[in-house]
DNA sequence: ACCATTTAGTTCGAAGTCTAACATTTTGAT
DNA sequence: ATCAAAATGTTAGACTTCGAACTAAATGGT
């Protein structure tokens, strides 16, 4: 009897964390400066989309909020980042980076998509052009799981 | 201009994580006895293979070897799995789930089964096949890549 | 307008994880 | 056969994250 999709989905689905762990393996933040990962993480994020409530960063980062509270001030202490507030909202503070957090930031994203292009190159370019669908599909059904979730 | 793929890769990759949130968001534990979500895990992949050594499945949990070693212990201590030495090579232990071990590990998978295919119900069956596609794409993708990092 | 509920962010003690140094065993080159 | 290097697993202290209780602000129903 064959299974059904939705438990090889589940056992698929378990093996995420270590294709991520395969991914990642081998890159290195060799910044100027002491960072650790949810900290090079959320300066990553604030490289591509500055200005978003500290919330968003940490879903983004996956961390519980009170643990983002530790790498925000974290941040803001080393002078990367500032909190901002923007919104008539008053209890959200945006997030910004400083001059200095930009530059982390930029060397940041670019290590780490150097470290990407590096592993990438060692498939074959169908293998290449799989695995961005696979990725979009991924993000896509987020989107599409996290849309049917606020319904409810 | 248009961003190179790699660098696409890269940004999709990045989201991996919040994919893995948005997917196990809302998934419990609800065993008769307290479990950490690594302990959960590692029943979870032994109750798919038994009998690997350490270093595997703490490369599946996603720990490094050094904590993995707690986690093998607190399971030891509950009484779920043992250490056992069947190799030739007398650096590894071999891991193994008991008579209750097999019954918690059977628990959580079924557990896990379920909840993913609550989720993956929101979705329609085009897109779970997508989902299926992409995700078996993934590990194809790792394999390949662990297998080129293994011949330097 | 009122007030119960929800949401954004913080706090802090407990729990979990990392990292580097280490012991032991195996591998591989000479 | 020897020995340096690599691999498996452990230890212990530093660091990070969790989780529950909290403050303050916004929302929504009546």
């Amino acid at each position: 009897m064959s299974k059904l999709i939705e438990v090889k989905i589940a056992e698929l689905a378990s093996m995420l964390p270590m294709f991520i762990g395969v991914l990642i393996d081998g890159s290195e933040m060799d910044t100027s400066v002491k960072l650790n990962v949810s900290e090079g993480k959320t300066l990553m994020f604030l490289h591509k989309h500055e200005g978003d409530p500290m919330t968003d960063y940490s879903r983004k980062v996956g961390l519980s909020k009170g643990s983002f509270t530790t790498v925000a001030d974290s941040l803001v202490k080393k002078g990367f980042i500032k909190r901002v507030s923007v919104s008539n909202d008053r209890r959200k503070y945006a997030l910004m980076l400083t001059d200095i957090g930009k530059d982390i930031a930029k060397q940041i994203d670019a290590g780490f998509n150097k470290h990407i292009a590096k592993k990438v190159s060692q498939l074959e370019e169908e293998d290449i052009n799989n695995l961005h669908k696979a990725l979009e599909i991924m993000v896509y059904t987020m989107d599409k799981l996290k849309e049917r979730e606020d319904q409810i």
